[in-house]
Parts: C-alpha cells; sequence; structure tokens
DNA sequence: CGTTAAATATGATAAATATCAGTTAGTGAT
DNA sequence: ATCACTAACTGATATTTATCATATTTAACG
C-alpha cells in the first residue's frame, strides 16, 4: 500500500489522527472533504443535522445561536486547534448552534459516522477526542464565567487582549467582527461597545481606525480587565 | 464466576456501564468505592489532583469555583444522571472546579485509570462517555446563555422553575441553596436576590417561609423568565 | 455614480442594578 | 439562656447600563 494520504502532511493529524492506524488513516483519508469558506459564509447553521465532524484547518470561525427574540448570541471564538465545532456533536441529531466564518477559512470534514466507527474500534483515539472535548468545552465555560463576573469595561478589555493576545498575537490588529458582534459576545449593548472603545480611545489606551485596533498601554488594559 | 456484583443492580448502571462486559463490570465493581456527604461537605476541591471519576448516585451538588478575588461562582446545580461531575476530568491533572454536597449525597468513585483503560479497550464504553460528556457540555453551555440574557427577575424566575420543574418536580420545595448562593450562580447581588423573591411574593407569585417557596402562579412565573 | 442600507458614533434620559448602611431573625456553641 | 455569628431582609443612594433619538460615516449594490 505505496499510495499517500494527503492528511499525512496535515498539521491537525497528530491532534485528531494521532494513534490512528494506516489503514484508519487511509480510510479517513479518503472519506473527507476539504471546504473553503469566505467571510461571512455559514459553515454550520442551527437546525441542520449533524452529518459531518468538522474541525478547522485554517481561519477564525464565531459559534452563535438564536434566541426566541430574534436575537444572535455568540458562545464563542474558534481558531484552528482551539475548537473544532465538536461540542454536541456527538450527543444531539441536529446542530443546536450555527457557526460563520469571520476569516478565509477551511474546514475539514469527515462523515460522522466514520468518526463515530473509530471512536468505536481505536481507544486511543476515542481518548484523544474525548480530552479534545473536554478541554474545549472547559475553555468555553470559564470564558464564559471570566466574562460575566465583569462590568462593561471589563469584559471589553478582557477580549480586547483575547484578539491581540491569543488570536493575532500583536497589539494591532483587525476587529474580526463588528461592534454589534462584539456586543452578542460579551452579553453588552452595540452603543456600549462603541461608547466604551471610544473611552479606551479618550483614555490612551488603544487607537482606532474603523475595524483596526492598536493597543497602547496594555497594562492598563489589562488592570482594567483584572477586577470588576 | 457466579459472584455477584453489585453495580448490576445500579440505576446508573445502564447510563454508564452499558456495552461493558461481564469481566470489565466486575473489574470496575471491585475497585469503586461509594461514599457518602452530609450538607455543606466538600466532594472535590479545587487543585486537588485527580484521580477519581466520580458519579452522583443520589443527593444534589453544586459545581462551583473561586475567582480571583476570593468570590465564589457557581457554574452549575447537579442532580443524579444530569451531570456527574466529568467536566475536564480527562484532559486535566487537577481539578479546576469544587463540587459541595446541597443534600446528603452518595458518589460512586472510581479510580480515573480504570476508566481510561476502559474507554482505550472498549468502544462502546467509550462513545457513552462522549455522548454523555456531550451533552452535559451543552446543557452547563445553554444554560449559562439562557441565564444571562435575562434581567434580574427573568434569571430569578429562571432557576426557581428550574428547582420546581426538574429537580423537585413540586410547586413546593426547600432552596436547596442561600439567597448568597443563589446570587453566585445567577450573577446578582445577594440583596437583590432578596428583594426580588419579596417582589415576588408581594406580586402574589409565590410564597416564602424562610428555605421554603411555593410557587402559586407559576404561569406568571413563566411569562417573567421568557423575555429580557 | 447615486441610492440605500448598515455600521459607527454621540448625547440625553430612563431603567436596572450595585453598593452601603443598618435591622431583624435564625443557628450553633458553650 | 447567652453570646457570637451568619443569613435574611430593608431602604436610601450611587453607579452602571440600557434605551431612545439622531447624526455621521462606511459599505453594498444596481
Amino acid at each position: 500500500m505505496d499510495q499517500q494520504c494527503s492528511c499525512e502532511k496535515c498539521e491537525l493529524k497528530q491532534l485528531f489522527f494521532e494513534n490512528v492506524t494506516e489503514n484508519e488513516m487511509m480510510s479517513l483519508c479518503q472519506n473527507r472533504i476539504e471546504k473553503s469558506y469566505s467571510i461571512g459564509e455559514k459553515i454550520i447553521t442551527e437546525g441542520n443535522e449533524i452529518t459531518q465532524f468538522i474541525y478547522l484547518k485554517s481561519g477564525l470561525v464565531k459559534l452563535y445561536r438564536h434566541t426566541e427574540d430574534g436575537k444572535e448570541q455568540i458562545m464563542t471564538i474558534a481558531k484552528p486547534f482551539d475548537f473544532v465545532s465538536i461540542l454536541s456533536v456527538f450527543s444531539d441529531l441536529k446542530y443546536n448552534y450555527s457557526v460563520k466564518a469571520l476569516e478565509e477559512s477551511v474546514t475539514c470534514n469527515i462523515p460522522i459516522a466514520e468518526v463515530k466507527g473509530l471512536i468505536r474500534k481505536n481507544g486511543r483515539f476515542a481518548t484523544s477526542i474525548i480530552e479534545k472535548m473536554s478541554a474545549v468545552s472547559d475553555k468555553v465555560i470559564i470564558e464564559m464565567l471570566e466574562i460575566r463576573r465583569r462590568n462593561l469595561r471589563g469584559r471589553l478589555a478582557l477580549i480586547l487582549l483575547y484578539f491581540s493576545n491569543v488570536i493575532f498575537k500583536s497589539n494591532s490588529f483587525d476587529l474580526p467582527i463588528s461592534r454589534k458582534e462584539i456586543a452578542e459576545y460579551i452579553g453588552m449593548t452595540t452603543e456600549n461597545v462603541i461608547r466604551t472603545l471610544t473611552e479606551f480611545r479618550k483614555d490612551g489606551i488603544l487607537k482606532i481606525y474603523g475595524k483596526t485596533i492598536e493597543i497602547t498601554d496594555k497594562k492598563r488594559l489589562k488592570l482594567i480587565s483584572r477586577l470588576g
């Protein structure tokens, strides 16, 4: 079996398919589909049947859901390696959340039945999936609790630091979401997101050029993010 | 092998150990320890090493964590079958949350290594664990999002309905947590929990006798819990 | 290119919520 | 029973946040 599997070269192989045999790898690889999404495109739609196990190869996405009163609520923002849309995928038949690309994104889709079969067959694979899921849920829950404890300034500081330190690893970056979406993410109104950004600007903590943010006083921003 | 395993009669067997062989069952059963906790006793302490896989056989517990400023934040309240302290248990070495008994509770403790081994060996068991974990994380996350969307009256209504409908299945019940703990759970101050309870009483929605709550106008309480 | 819609922005005001200060009731220990 | 301590409660006030109204800028599109 000299055939080459392109997953071998995939940087996510280590994360998800460690301890998978050659044969299993081939099978996964043959059945997988890679999909590209441009900004704003929907990757997962709430209510749709779960048929694929999807993870993010590159890009940035938001996980969100619709509330009864028609508003959107962002659950978390996911980057590759960090979150891979596995939440509730194994316990439900239909998605209870949607996923949309915030940047050009590439996903890898594997039939969910294939993954479930592999979990049954390969214990080490099962272990790795459990560990990953566990870590992801944890991250989301802690993130929510941390956001909740803070006032508006603290919340906004937190998310700006998240973008700066975790996502973009730079003090200067383009906001991947609108002010409205920030509001939906950290539970405040759009007006107050804008107002608080302006406050930060006036306080000399950051500079704003439309979507571009440059954090000029990170020490102070950290301070604001600390307590209530 | 005529020996009787007491887990055979356990009502949780179906949930966790379906598809487990006789031998595996025996091994699990021999290594397990059942522990009883009285009200207020700690079951899990944040920072401690994770050595046991613990699930709730009976009773009621709270999962909570300590914030840097010394306060407590309740993540969720768990009853048997509903949540079993598996969050992050597989990805971390140490607990990042604590668990305390709100009622007389009984847990079943199995060495975590044993469970991990079984996941590796038995694919159907692995599947069942993944499904359960997935559902639990989902529940907690949705619960948090639902709480967050509401104002204080809505939040309190939500938690009262949760106690009434889900936990105690009665319109009259003893609150298993203090006003302060309710506040820590739904993210408001103790004073406002008390005040809002009083408001509900004055509005004829419920009667209060210390810890005992009797919901007299559930329709209205539901209405309050609906929107922001 | 102009037209429309959406996003960003700002101010005034109302409403919600937290904080502070203090009272009362209950609980456990001795 | 008394003391100490905590939980439950109440009111006044300050602060935070949402709402509403409106202007401006930017993006979207035929």
